[in-house]
DNA sequence: CCGCACATTTGACGCACGTCAAAGTTGCAT
DNA sequence: ATGCAACTTTGACGTGCGTCAAATGTGCGG
């Protein structure tokens, strides 16, 4: 990431590596005082607030080589729980000493501003999907979202397995668990995917990604000179 | 914010006051490459992003005080555009003279930090805010949100101007610009508001309370000292 | 192997909110 | 003033998706 192999030395020697979590474990839970970001290095976690009257918000989930504990920054606690979906490796680092560290390696405070940044962009176009989108443009781009995530760290990027519920699924897109259920069973109907419980193959990626074109954001990102 | 007076007049150095924006004027377009990060100084900005079929969606509001274009950091391009919503004083920040700066002052750093980790965890009470509310909750936590904005910055929390339209209000709620009128007039009948055009007062602030209360999301955040 | 708890699927139904339409307001420009 | 365009309000109507309910499938613990 444009760090020097002396600093990811030292980087690597703030890294505490603890043993996995198993499924439902808490990584943390909100309210709790922050002291450490975290990094998933294999397994799924779930972050998730719960309202008063008890039923759990999924905020977010979080699959190999994704940061979690990002939001706690900002007034050292944690505003959301985090929890394994399934049997989780997790490496911790203690949040003041990657920000003393940030301030003797240059480029290491630029990869925190970038990857703080890349958190807020991320958030900005799930917050698009979920004020516009129907429910089968969300169950799509979730689709596609997960698709490119595993595919980014080089596990198959048409067949994998959910590590969580259609419920999370629904509470994390706004549906009810239902909807998702419904629409799984139509994409399967569409021979747009093959789903049977948690494995999913996507059989149609074109087609999923024309959904989520049709009606919705921009995101062309191509170089132009602005005026 | 923590830093030394002496560090105060090196970051008012870099600081570069431009001339006002009118309405409509754009601060930067989607696409453009990344220079700087702006503050409100008076006025008020909207920052949205334009979907293929050429209607636009509100990403967000910014009101004095309020930083924009944190999300452009990660890729050095802004991936959304951002227009004055009335005559509105802006301060330009060159974000590389920033990234210098905070090196050297580590406290700025930390400052940077918890500005980033702020906006983070904004948009993921945003986020729960589209993904589980219905209108009434929405129109109820946006007009809080604006109250509680205006009153930090010393102006009346129960008296004030709407910059948006109905239209920009809807977009950004996930609602139809009618749903947004219906519930001014219905917040109007039930004398929770008095809304004359743009103009709002809040009449009953503890039943708009009451109404995120009800099914929303807990952020039990108990009372500590704010920034 | 059995039973129980839980996840998922599927159907029926209703409502909140989007869409369409039209009338009334406001403000700007001529 | 006058006319036009944009904004807002209000009503009527349709529908996507939530809710409720029941059947089926799945996995774990005894």
């Amino acid at each position: 990431m444009g760090l020097r192999p002396e600093d990811v030395d030292r980087l690597d020697a703030i890294v505490k590596r603890n043993r996995p979590l198993q499924r439902g474990d808490h990584l943390f839970r909100a309210g709790e005082s922050f002291r450490n970001l975290y990094v998933v290095k294999t397994g799924a976690v779930k972050t998730f607030t719960q309202s008063n009257d008890g039923d759990e918000q999924v905020v977010g989930f979080h699959l190999p080589g994704e940061v979690l504990g990002l939001d706690a920054i900002q007034d050292g606690q944690h505003g959301c729980s985090a929890r394994a979906l399934e049997t989780t490796a997790i490496c911790e680092l203690p949040f003041d000493r990657l920000e003393d560290l940030s301030t003797n390696i240059p480029s290491l405070q630029h990869q925190m501003f970038r990857l703080l940044s890349k958190e807020i962009g991320q958030e900005a176009e799930m917050m698009a999907l979920l004020g516009r989108s129907t429910a089968e443009e969300r169950v799509a781009s979730f689709l596609l979202s997960l698709s490119e995530r595993f595919k980014r760290r080089g596990f198959s990027a048409t067949d994998f397995f959910l590590s969580m519920s259609r419920q999370e699924i629904g509470s994390y897109l706004g549906l009810a668990l239902e909807t998702v259920s419904r629409l799984f069973t139509r994409f399967q109907d569409e021979h747009i995917l093959k789903v049977e419980r948690k494995h999913v193959q996507i059989l149609d990626i074109e087609r999923l990604q024309a959904m989520i074109n049709h009606n919705s954001s921009c995101e062309q990102h191509q170089a132009r000179p602005s005026n």
